[in-house]
DNA sequence: CTACATTTGTGAAGCTTTTCACAAGCTTTC
DNA sequence: GAAAGCTTGTGAAAAGCTTCACAAATGTAG
């Protein structure tokens, strides 16, 4: 149970668990590794591998609990509770992101937001006030904050997050093109939109090179 | 050159490029793979063997040329060019990422957007009118669409996929929780924001667990 | 209770990606 | 023009990830 985790596993669990609770929502049972291997665009091999680097949760013969593996699965990914989360940039992706239900149900909750417009400090977005990003570090502490969204410009990002895991945050999802540095034990996932249009631009673009 | 090109390798292609645009503006002449590596979060002798899969681009003892290997590399990945793309959904997430400013800067030209909505229907988004969703196959004809991006709920993405290939989209980026199922040479890239911060999440629960 | 049909869990094999290490090549210096 | 100092390009080794294949375990039918 101690062998280091790829993140390509990491990131089957999320779809294995969106699957079960697809199923669940259907009242199905048992699943076999097949079926969630069908959902998630793997292979059944694949899925036991996956699972087994954290016990064994399947009945032989018949396949895994919908109800315990989903559990099990919520308790792996840590999504068995709930996560303070603040987000720093109040712009477009900022807005778009604080109205996404899908953090909600996962227990993701946007406790903060901070922006260094004046002109946006003072706001109320439903339940939460925008707070000047000077008060980054009070607002961390005071209201114990997990997890930082970093939704500014690439020059401003290392710079807050550097404060933000000073002040305490555990974790950082940065959607500044920017590779952050931060201590070891930080976790950061970039999302890159760039990055990923290129990714198609590439595989189009070699495809007419084969051609 | 032929040999497949993986995912990783791509994506630090784009990290490359990115990084040689800064340079460029600085006014740099040549870069070492390592300084390269440095601004990648990765290893020389990985920038080295990623450029290598293309040919080889450095002088020995000097380095790479910043002005010709930012050509290079934006020949490789597709962006010397400008793409055709058309957005699907024109909630939160689609209206941030229309107001992206760097997919502008990268050749990426959103030049229609789609809404089931009536109401959002006919609404003027800068240069665009959005269409209503029944119109998707002629606007895709019409204007020659390379790339779509779906911003919808995951119960209608798969179809909208399955329209936007067959009217002659040829890649696309799905920001639904869903594995989108089409054509092998469709080239589809994923982003879903919940699998991210669980990934997060993973990582904090983890260290819990082994301290 | 036995035979049969499933399906898991897992070592081993196969494949891919990353790291290593060094010869080859370019530039500068004396 | 030879020597010194870098830095690339690249086979080979190492590490990591996925697939294979099958024993072991469970449920079902007769």
């Amino acid at each position: 149970m101690s062998r280091r985790i790829s993140d390509s596993t990491v990131r089957r669990l999320s779809h294995y668990l969106r699957a079960l609770e697809e199923l669940e929502g259907r009242h199905a049972t048992t699943v076999s590794s097949d079926q969630l291997a069908a959902r998630g665009g793997t292979t059944a091999a694949q899925v036991r591998k996956d699972l087994s680097h954290f016990g064994s949760f399947g009945k032989r013969g018949l396949g895994y609990s919908v109800a315990e593996l989903a559990g099990r699965l919520r308790r792996i990914l840590g999504v068995d509770r709930h996560w303070k989360v603040a987000l720093v940039g109040a712009g477009r992706i900022g807005s778009a992101l604080f109205e996404y239900p899908d953090f909600a149900a996962r227990g993701f909750r946007l406790v903060a937001v901070l922006d260094r417009d004046p002109a946006k400090v003072g706001r109320v977005w439903g339940p939460v006030t925008i707070s000047d990003i000077s008060e980054l570090e009070r607002v961390v502490g005071e209201r114990d904050i997990d997890l930082m969204i970093l939704a500014v410009p690439g020059d401003a990002a290392q710079a807050i997050a550097e404060r933000a895991v000073a002040a305490g945050a555990r974790g950082l999802l940065n959607f500044a093109p920017t590779q952050l540095r931060v201590a070891d034990d930080v976790p950061v996932t970039n999302v890159n939109l760039v990055m990923e249009m290129e990714a198609l631009s590439f595989a189009l673009t070699k495809d007419q090179t084969a051609s």
